[in-house]
DNA sequence: TGCGTTTTACGATTAAATTCGTAATAACAA
DNA sequence: TTGTTATTACGAATTTAATCGTAAAACGCA
């Protein structure tokens, strides 16, 4: 046993956590703000999430002020991948290159990203040829 | 207007689409029994699923018989697609590509699969150059 | 025919996530 | 001070998905 469990977020959790990352600590009244500029949410809806979120151990929140600031706790890329592995079993019966197949055909990629990609191909091919 | 609405099928939906799309059609005896060689699902439950889904046009199903036989009545490419697109809208902020660097960065994707991609890349830059 | 089994239909229950109303408290302003 | 506003806490109501119980109908067979 070492860390606290974080388990993974619902839609509505992500939604706020991928606010918190882009904008980093931020008050329920930030975050509520932003999301009504989406659609209509009450404030209270908001606030009952984030502490939800507290209690999992998704965000941490500073308490010493009346109002308080929430901060996230896991960080993005992990999250990400979380849910990636759990997509990708899911819609893909596990089968990752069968996603990466799909994404390409499917958008439009641009050269610079073609090229990103290559060199990511690259890097990988190097580090497994030794 | 002109093909019947498919909304997104909800995670059981999928599990019993990916079952349809394995096998083939298949009655809900059949599909129940796959079930429950990875856990308990009591037979009403699958079948009350599967005529959800008969009822959201994910399914068609042959009731001439007693034993009604189902049919997918959606395309595996085309739900995984949509399904693909909701997922880096929802996870990756809309960034395909974040997706893409995140599944060969973590994933350990083999030679063979590395050179289709890069493959896939060389169709794709050269219907872009034309 | 009549009994046991299988299947469908239907509705009720459960579970999880989301939404919101209300009350208590703190902060603020006149 | 007193009234208005903003914030948190709490619990209830709502919604959606998943699970299951029960009954009726269809079938198979002794």
């Amino acid at each position: 046993m070492s860390e606290k469990s974080h388990p993974t977020p619902t839609e509505s959790e992500l939604e706020i956590l991928q606010l918190l990352w882009l904008h980093g600590p931020s008050t329920v009244r930030d975050i509520n703000k932003i999301l009504n500029e989406k659609r209509e949410v009450g404030y209270t809806t908001t606030l009952k999430i984030m502490q939800i979120m507290a209690e999992k151990n998704l965000v941490t929140r500073n308490t010493e002020a009346r109002t308080h600031i929430y901060h996230a706790a896991v960080k993005e890329k992990v999250t990400q991948n979380s849910l990636l592995n759990k997509f990708i079993e899911k819609t893909y019966r596990g089968s990752a290159m069968r996603l990466v197949m799909q994404v390409l055909g499917q958008q439009n990629t641009t050269q610079e990203e073609l090229e990103e990609i290559k060199k990511m191909i690259t890097s990988i091919e190097e580090k497994e040829s030794k």
